[in-house]
RNA sequence: CGGGGCGUAGCUCAGCCUGGUAGAGCGCUUGCUUUGGGAGCAAGAUGUCGUCAGUUCAACUCUGGCCGCCCCGACCA
């Protein structure tokens, strides 16, 4: 049988992580950049990232949050003062030590007037936003305080891969300060609900809501509660974080109140964010081997249409018949929303154009040729299906159908990722069958194996640092949901609570 | 930061071993044909061969330094 064309080349089950990057060129979502490990996000990619923010800006202050805009420079010894928080991102701070550029005798500028204190591009601004929170916070009255920063973050990080792994990254940092450990406990929960939701409603993209073992834990925080997705590569990607900080944070910065019967305590932290990693989130989770696949709801366009012009005397009623299309599909709601429309009028072939779209993963396309303005119909492709599967229809009734439609396809992601996920999950009780689940068969060439063992674990740290080392497997969260049933850690023998969520991650 | 590889057209790369100042495919532009489909034929544009120095009459080719990128390890939203 002779292979079917693909748009992508090569395949998923060729080469996932160079579909990866081809998906990402085709759909012209971002492109490396001449700075190391910085990426350019390209319009249609960073229209996605502007649907993320405006979903969740809204949840954000449905739950009463604030935003605000803390600087991108952190003294140096603000982040000393937090010891575990310090350990954690030392090793990828990006460091400011001059303040202006000299030429030297060969003409070359170089750094000079060194600064008296460093200062660090923030790799996450707890430290910075806690100092400020210590001047803002006095009076129990004066909490919860609920803010959220959209901001860029810079971590060097030695390998990079777009929107996954990159220097500068962009993201949203939540930060909050209350006057209980309860409440600050409660909002790190209804903070990871929040992504949860995002996550499985907005991009369709199931997640398992968790904790983080201790070694996966934020440098600093008390408890790191995270939610997991597995990718079409069956590997698990963090796709947002919520930290329950304690005290750490509020002793480091003193931020301090006098409580409502006149003691003064020091508050409760919390922080939670997630970033443009979720846009590679996407496409691991829907992409197909012929590119792009978006959810309509964080679709930058929810369809195109495309006149089929032939350079005849038809061409300006074609034209005409679109143009009346694009203001029909406008007037339609999808998501509390006017549908989203583009007419692609460029002086390109028919056939190469729809593919453009096709990779760029947009939900719907329509063509309109001669014979659908005089029949009045139009031809309709969805990107959820082959893109031979278009059909005629009537296009008083496609405009009509158009919510319905964008909402089986949202619905209809969701449901073809969850089913891969649960067919790549398995309850696992045996260290044999264990390692063999996350062995490749092919040793030179991996092959895409593995997925999400649930295995009982004893909690023991040992256990954690040989399976990474073994297998690169690793707790991806102790899941929130999961009822108490008691069982045998395989790997000690020992009793378990629980089982815990194991996989490769990235 | 350790080990390996590579920098030649917008992209992917050949040429280098055996020095004589550049090639292919894709893409781009134009023309003709084709037209409900990622097309065909023809013509055309685009390179200080990563960078600096050395050897040489002559360096993309040989030698050395530097810079950058990729892969494998340690780290990671």
């Amino acid at each position: 049988m002779a292979k079917e064309k693909t748009a992508i080349t090569p395949t998923r089950a060729e080469d996932y992580p160079e579909w990866y990057q081809q998906v990402i060129r085709a759909a012209d979502l971002a492109e490396n950049s001449p700075v190391r490990g910085c990426m350019v996000i390209k319009p249609w990619g960073y229209s996605i990232w502007e649907h993320f923010q405006d979903s969740l800006d809204k949840m954000f202050k449905e739950t009463g949050h604030k935003n605000a805009y803390f600087p991108l420079f952190i003294p140096k010894r603000f982040i000393e003062k937090e010891a575990a928080h310090v350990d954690g991102f030392a090793k990828e701070c990006a460091v400011v030590t001059h303040s202006r550029l000299e030429a030297n005798a060969e003409g070359k500028l170089v750094p000079a007037g060194e600064l008296e204190e460093p200062l660090i591009v923030r790799p996450t601004s707890e430290t910075i936003i806690g100092e400020v929170f210590s001047g803002w916070v006095q009076s129990y009255r004066d909490l919860p305080l609920l803010i959220n920063q959209w901001a860029n973050v810079v971590r060097w990080e030695m390998r990079t891969r777009l929107f996954l792994r990159t220097a500068e990254f962009l993201w949203q940092e939540g930060h909050t300060a209350h006057a209980t450990k309860e409440e600050a406990i409660e909002e790190t929960y209804r903070m990871l609900d929040v992504y949860a939701d995002f996550a499985e409603n907005y991009m369709a993209m199931p997640v398992i809501k968790g904790e983080k073992t201790e070694s996966e834990r934020f440098p600093g925080a008390v408890q790191t509660l995270c939610i997991e997705a597995m990718m079409q590569d069956k590997k698990a990607l963090q796709a947002g974080t919520s930290h329950f900080l304690g005290q750490n944070f509020s002793k480091a910065a003193n931020i301090q109140f006098t409580s409502e019967s006149g003691q003064l305590e020091h508050a409760w932290t919390t922080s939670w964010g997630c970033s443009t990693r979720l846009i590679g989130g996407l496409i691991m989770t829907h992409a197909d081997d012929d590119g792009m696949v978006i959810p309509p709801r964080v679709a930058p366009s929810h369809i195109v249409i495309l006149p089929i012009l032939r350079g005849d005397e038809n061409d300006a009623a074609v034209m005409e018949c679109c143009r009346k299309l694009e203001k029909q599909i406008k007037s339609q709601r999808y998501d509390e929303q006017p549908v989203r429309v583009e007419l692609d009028k460029r002086d390109l072939r028919g056939g190469e154009k729809m593919w453009q779209w096709i990779k760029k993963g947009i939900p719907m396309w329509v063509e309109v040729g001669p014979r659908d303005v005089a029949a009045g119909t139009v031809f309709v492709g969805r990107r959820d299906q082959g893109p031979k599967m278009r059909q005629s229809m009537a296009a008083d009734e496609f405009v009509s159908s158009l919510p319905s439609v964008l909402q089986e396809i949202q619905d209809g992601l969701f449901a073809r990722a969850k089913q891969f996920r649960e067919d790549n999950t398995r309850d696992i009780d045996d260290v044999k069958e264990f390692y063999a689940f996350f062995t490749p068969k092919n040793e030179d060439k991996p092959e895409i194996h593995g997925g999400f063992a649930r295995t009982h674990w004893c909690g023991d740290p040992e256990v954690e640092e040989r399976l990474k080392k073994d297998l690169k497997v690793t707790v991806r969260c102790i899941p929130l949901n999961a009822p108490e049933e008691p069982g045998i850690c395989p790997f000690t023998g020992k009793p378990s609570k629980r089982r815990v969520i194991f996989g490769k991650s990235y």
